[in-house]
RNA sequence: GCGCCCGUAGCUCAACCGGAUAGAGCAUCGGCCUUCUAAGCCGACGGUUGCAGGUUCGAUUCCUGUCGGGCGCGCCA
């Protein structure tokens, strides 16, 4: 509706510069705003206001030259102008009683877009390091990313989930020597576990397992593991140094196959875990992306290559570095180390290359907000292979805080005391969670309130909309034990009588809800869904309490019904989009 | 020290790429169940948009400075 308004609006500008009535320079970019006030109609323009200083009149001449040589369209009713020259639309009546049938026709899928301006694009999420359970802060950027990728689906964007799995590094080796010191624990031998190491409960667990599955034979002797090794944090040492020794050790007392049956029974273990962990959280991935396979397919060479090709790299120190600093960044960049290894930094250019070169348009991060560092270095990397760094699409997910009876939940990682994911579902319920995660903009800090997401009552903005989707289902219920009849085509026929402010509400409401989803897609905010959802339940409710429904002669019965399977279904399509149901009863 | 994000009602947040009278929920106060689910509805109270300047016909929105909060600045991942 906005485009076909701004179209009129293009059409009125071309005709007066064909007559040279007004002096037009350049036009700017035109904005159709929905108007805020029902007194201003439906939708606004300030097209006069930005043109008046080009054209040399003042905006009300402007908008009145504008309005006289409007092309005529059968959506709008009436145009007038207020204010200092606010162009504003009345659309036509039947507009809404539009919108009501289409709404009711497309079910739970109205207000998705056609498919037709298809952008093939990849959301990466979460890829939180498979070294333990997810816990409450992964939990925000699942969420969000989950609902943005549905979002952004709803808009007709072909989508890919992927998760990056950080299989390679350093903390996959911490987790390693974890695993395999509790083991060596529950065979009896004495160890001392470093300061540096995993403590959860789920490392044990881990261990207990490799007991199962390979007895003894992964055994070690306490003394042969500890002798000779640098001193730990609390014996006066580094805990870094110490622990990574302890890795050295490992390996050499395991060799290769022993050591990577430790390593990959934590690495598969913990991603089991995390797999389940999300899909009981609604959030599916297409591919689970491995670090390691970047290296094992040549495709970090590659990468690097391109780069050295390019003539972006240089050597320094014994290490090849990447000249970041050229294309915005505030450092080079370290690509192999002096070691020869490469970095967790050359990974990311590789992937990122990889996602580019796999045909996608654009490569979306979500990432925690304490990543915000990595955003010039992507555009860097982007830049630096050849690639539009547009289609680099970095979003930051701020923090969320935990409170619970109005005071901040600490937690600690290492310690293992953190709230885990699971907890928090299995305390809030998935739909709370899903919700109160994606209620405030990604952008923004979230206190994340533990007895408000629990509480069954009218605090709570998620059994709000949901209870309104139980009214509607208690309805149709009633419909039947009472033995009233409900026809929907006498509905659809006797719509024009929905008139009430109540009912005008909600079709107002059904008429803008397209624009509203492609609004949030564009601007990667599904907590405008939510907050339209709460609009929505809020204008039902007011319905449901001004009118008689069932009670309502034959009729009016017909369209009020009709009405509300109307709005049942943006209900049911909208809380799907965040991950929530929509459920019958409560 | 440098960089990024955020300061809006007592609390948690909106305000649609600068627009018309800054809006919701919670809390507080007052009403509404012999009728479709009261997990609901109706109403009242509540504001110098951190502060100081600037740009503009118009600023919560953009710019500069300043104060306050969060985060980041590895040959870690």
């Amino acid at each position: 509706m906005k485009e076909h308004l701004k179209d009129l609006l293009l059409g009125a500008i071309d005709a007066l510069r064909k007559s040279g009535d007004l002096p037009l320079g350049d036009v700017p970019e035109l904005v159709i705003e929905r108007a805020r006030n029902p007194a201003h109609g439906d939708f606004a323009s300030n097209a006069a206001l930005q043109l008046a200083k080009s054209a040399g009149r003042n905006p009300r001449a402007v908008a009145e030259a504008l309005v006289a040589n409007l092309p005529a369209s059968t959506s709008v009713a009436a145009v007038e102008i207020a204010g200092p020259g606010f162009i504003n639309f009345r659309l036509d009546p039947r507009m809404r009683l539009e919108a009501l049938s289409t709404a009711h026709r497309e079910g739970a899928n109205y207000g998705y877009a056609q498919p037709d301006s298809r952008e093939r694009v990849l959301v990466e999420f979460v890829s939180a390091n498979p070294n333990g359970p997810l816990h409450v802060g992964h939990g925000r950027g699942a969420a969000y990313g989950a609902s943005l990728a549905n979002l952004l689906e709803a808009a007709g964007h072909a989508v890919q989930r992927e998760y990056y799995v950080n299989d390679a590094g350093r903390q996959m080796d911490i987790l390693a020597v974890s695993v395999w010191l509790r083991y060596l624990e529950q065979l009896g031998e004495a160890v001392r576990f470093p300061d540096n190491g995993y403590r959860g409960d789920y490392v044990a667990d881990i261990a207990a397992r490799l007991r199962v599955a390979h007895g003894g034979s992964l055994r070690a002797p306490a003394e042969s593991v500890f002798e000779g090794l640098p001193p730990d944090a609390a014996q006066g040492g580094d805990k870094e140094t110490h622990v990574d020794a302890l890795i050295l050790r490992a390996k050499a007392l395991l060799g290769e196959t022993g050591y990577a049956t430790i390593h990959s029974a934590g690495l598969t273990d913990c991603l089991a875990d995390i797999g389940d962990d999300l899909a009981q959280f609604g959030v599916r991935f297409d591919r689970w992306f491995s670090e390691k396979s970047l290296a094992t397919s040549g495709a970090i060479d590659r990468a690097v290559a391109r780069l050295r090709e390019a003539g972006h790299m240089f050597e320094q120190d014994g290490a090849l570095w990447f000249r970041a600093t050229t294309f915005g960044d505030d450092k080079d960049r370290v690509v192999v180390r002096e070691n020869g290894a490469t970095t967790y930094f050359a990974s990311d250019i590789a992937y990122l290359l990889d996602k580019l070169e796999r045909g996608f348009a654009r490569a979306i991060y979500v990432l925690g907000a304490d990543h915000h560092g990595y955003v010039a270095r992507l555009k860097a990397a982007a830049l630096g292979l050849g690639l539009d760094p547009e289609r680099v699409e970095v979003l930051l997910v701020q923090f969320a805080i935990l409170f619970e009876h109005g005071e901040r939940v600490q937690m600690s990682t290492r310690a293992g005391s953190f709230v885990t994911l699971r907890q928090l579902r299995e305390d809030v319920g998935p739909d709370a969670a899903r919700c109160f995660y994606v209620m405030r903009s990604h952008e923004q800090h979230l206190d994340f309130d533990l007895d408000l997401a629990r509480s069954q009552s009218n605090d709570n903005p998620v059994y709000y909309v949901q209870y309104a989707h139980a009214r509607i289902s208690a309805l149709f219920r009633q419909l039947r034990e009472k033995g009233l009849d409900y026809d929907p085509a006498a509905g659809a026929q006797a719509a024009a009588r929905l008139l009430e402010p109540q009912e005008r509400e909600l079709l107002d409401w059904l008429l803008h809800w397209p624009e509203t989803l492609s609004g949030a897609a564009a601007s990667r905010s599904p907590q405008v869904v939510f907050a339209a959802l709460r609009e929505l339940a809020a204008a039902f409710h007011s319905f449901y309490n001004a009118v008689p429904i069932l009670g309502a002669e034959d009729e009016l019965r017909h369209a009020r019904l009709f009405l509300c399977e109307a709005v049942r279904n943006p209900l049911v399509g909208g809380l799907a989009l965040l991950g929530a149901s929509a459920p019958e009863t409560m």
